[in-house]
DNA sequence: GCCGTTTTCGGCCCGACTGTTTTCAGTCG
């Protein structure tokens, strides 16, 4: 068993355990040594066979003999027994929020439901409000946790499809009896959820492409097969199609299958407008007049570049294709040079051990600088984030001087010392001016008390934005994609102020946030607002989401020069200045 | 389940909100 599979391990015997009515702190055990393992990259059968697992995450006894039995056997009987005596359905209850382990013993034992369904028919029978501890708003809370489970049900995060779209790919592509292929659909668009990994093909041996496709290793079952077209459902859950086209019709196809709906049918009214007609398997002009048999006569297209320009358009790239005008823009050859992944100079916002991330300030700043950055901004936690393990004033004091300290060492890389600080209830900050102004920049979030109305949580965050030493505000909706949905926040009063203030809006880009949402950073960027990419890295391995956020970045039309961390290390020292 | 040790037990990281109550349990971040 690998790390991640004992870490998920850990946590369900957590979970398990709280349904159970054990100890919390006896879970809370369960969850640090998940916790602990979670954060380590290096070989855990190494240290099982050095017996270094106490030393290094700090188990004890039962723990150590658990996880080494895990990584040895790839089992363990005390899970096995534990799943035994809990009902399955429990655990997908606590899926459900206000739903905690007390509660879900609470209807487990006194209505007998043991499943998300029977729990449904009990509250919107009324059962669940008369039972000691729950009301009315708890069972309506609960029915909409439900509902809201299910649209998330097929739903999958665009980094996570993306993975497994570019693996799925990369394996077709090595097929000798294939010409071209692309992933296609709302992964090629850049959209932040989609339910389906559509990829599209040329070749002239449709079948034997097909065939490799539907015995793909990490795949389910088949759905639907014919001679051009396949449908798979993927162990991770996720369908897959595969088109395959001629080559001579691949461009179409692609731009056809890349969507959307509202582009295409944009599009093609254009392409009517002109006397053509677009399908997804050519363009053709219509020739008024003529015999019905010679009515048409097709425009060979090889890529979709030549589609757009048959048509007297700019090529639209794929992440502006969503019927927001960019036809219109195309035509009056107006679309921007958009921001590109490789146009990113630094980041701000990332966490280190000294608050809740797994990597220490020097890792950090080292794998931002192999990644080829040349700065890094650390904002940990500010202390009222006690879970998080926010700094004290003290502590952050500390990480300051260990920064410039650090700085003194690197050469052409620098590390920026700033804060994530929490933007309190009231909207005033979890640290004084006193503090901040000692940073040398500030990220302003809001991390608790997030069902405000929108009127006040409007004014919270103006609030925090007008204090002098807020640099740039963090992921303002508060949204975690699949999780939670965003609070109420009116984004044309916090665009308005950012341009006011000029406080920066984050683009944060951890995967399940992408926070200021791509469909409002058009009209920021046309008020001047500025937009700054972050990945909130809690880890290393999470600098890799900044190739998404740029992505989302390009959704909302931003070109380099909207994005603050474009700018070069002394660009971006005077801006801070 | 872990830890410390003035303890072989009792506390564990904690403050605030919500919905239920009428003083607080459960959930959340």
């Amino acid at each position: 068993m690998d790390n991640a599979q004992v870490t998920d391990t850990l946590e369900e015997i957590a979970l398990l355990l709280e349904l159970s009515g054990e100890n919390p702190f006896k879970a809370l055990a369960y969850t640090k040594a998940a916790r602990a393992i979670d954060g380590y990259d290096g070989d855990l059968e190494a240290l099982v066979a050095e017996k270094k697992l106490g030393s290094e995450f700090g188990l004890g006894d039962a723990l150590q003999q658990k996880v080494t039995e895990l990584v040895t056997t790839g089992k363990l009987a005390y899970l096995d027994k534990l799943r035994a005596s809990v009902p399955a359905g429990l655990v997908a209850m606590a899926e459900i929020p206000a739903l905690g382990p007390k509660k879900i013993r609470t209807l487990h034992d006194k209505l007998g439901i043991s499943s998300v369904e029977e729990l449904e028919v009990a509250c919107r029978a009324g059962k669940v409000r008369e039972l000691a501890g729950f009301g009315a708003k708890t069972e309506e809370k609960i029915l909409d946790g439900i509902a809201r489970a299910r649209t998330y049900a097929d739903q999958f995060l665009y980094s996570e499809a993306l993975a497994l779209a570019e693996e799925l790919r990369d394996a077709l592509r090595n097929h000798n009896e294939v010409a071209q292929i692309a992933i296609a659909g709302g992964l090629r668009r850049g959209i932040e959820l989609v339910d389906v990994i559509e990829l599209v093909a040329s070749s002239r041996n449709p079948k034997e492409l097909l065939d490799d496709f539907v015995t793909w290793t990490d795949m389910k079952s088949v759905t639907s097969r014919d001679d051009h077209f396949a449908t798979i459902i993927l162990k991770a859950g996720i369908s897959a199609t595969l088109r395959v086209v001629a080559d001579s019709e691949y461009a179409f196809a692609l731009h056809e299958f890349t969507g959307s709906a509202e582009h295409n049918a944009a599009l093609r009214e254009l392409a009517a407008a002109q006397k053509k007609e677009l399908t997804g398997h050519g363009l053709f002009s219509i020739k008024e007049g003529a015999k019905k048999s010679a009515a048409r006569e097709s425009i060979p297209c090889r890529t979709e570049h030549e589609i757009f320009a048959a048509l007297d358009l700019q090529e639209i790239p794929p992440e502006l294709r969503e019927g927001r005008g960019e036809i219109e823009a195309a035509a009056e050859h107006k679309i921007p040079r958009l921001i590109e992944w490789t146009q990113l100079r630094g980041t701000f916002h990332c966490h280190t051990t000294a608050s809740d991330g797994r990597n220490s300030l020097l890792e950090m700043a080292t794998e931002a600088r192999d990644l080829g950055l040349t700065y890094l901004g650390i904002a940990d936690h500010s202390r009222s984030s006690v879970i998080a393990n926010g700094l004290s004033e003290e502590r952050l004091a500390d990480q300051v001087e260990a920064i410039r300290k650090l700085n003194l060492d690197l050469d052409e890389f620098h590390v920026f010392a700033g804060s994530e600080v929490d933007i309190l209830k009231d909207g005033s900050l979890d640290f004084g001016d006193d503090v901040l102004r000692h940073l040398d920049y500030v990220v302003a979030s809001v991390h608790n008390v997030m069902g405000q109305d929108e009127e006040t949580m409007t004014a919270r965050l103006i609030r925090a934005m007008e204090n002098e030493y807020v640099t740039m505000l963090g992921h303002p909706s508060g949204r975690r994609l699949l999780q939670r949905e965003a609070s109420r926040v009116n984004f044309d009063k916090i665009i308005d102020c950012a341009a006011r203030t000029g406080t920066w809006i984050e683009l944060n880009c951890s995967a399940s946030r992408m926070d200021m949402d791509w469909r409002w950073w058009r009209e920021a960027r046309d008020r001047g607002v500025k937009c700054v990419i972050n990945p909130d890295a809690h880890r290393i391995s999470q600098f890799a989401m900044l190739r998404h956020g740029v992505t989302a970045a390009r959704k909302g039309w931003l070109r380099r020069e909207d994005v603050m961390n474009t700018l070069t290390l002394d660009e971006i020292r005077r801006a801070l200045a």
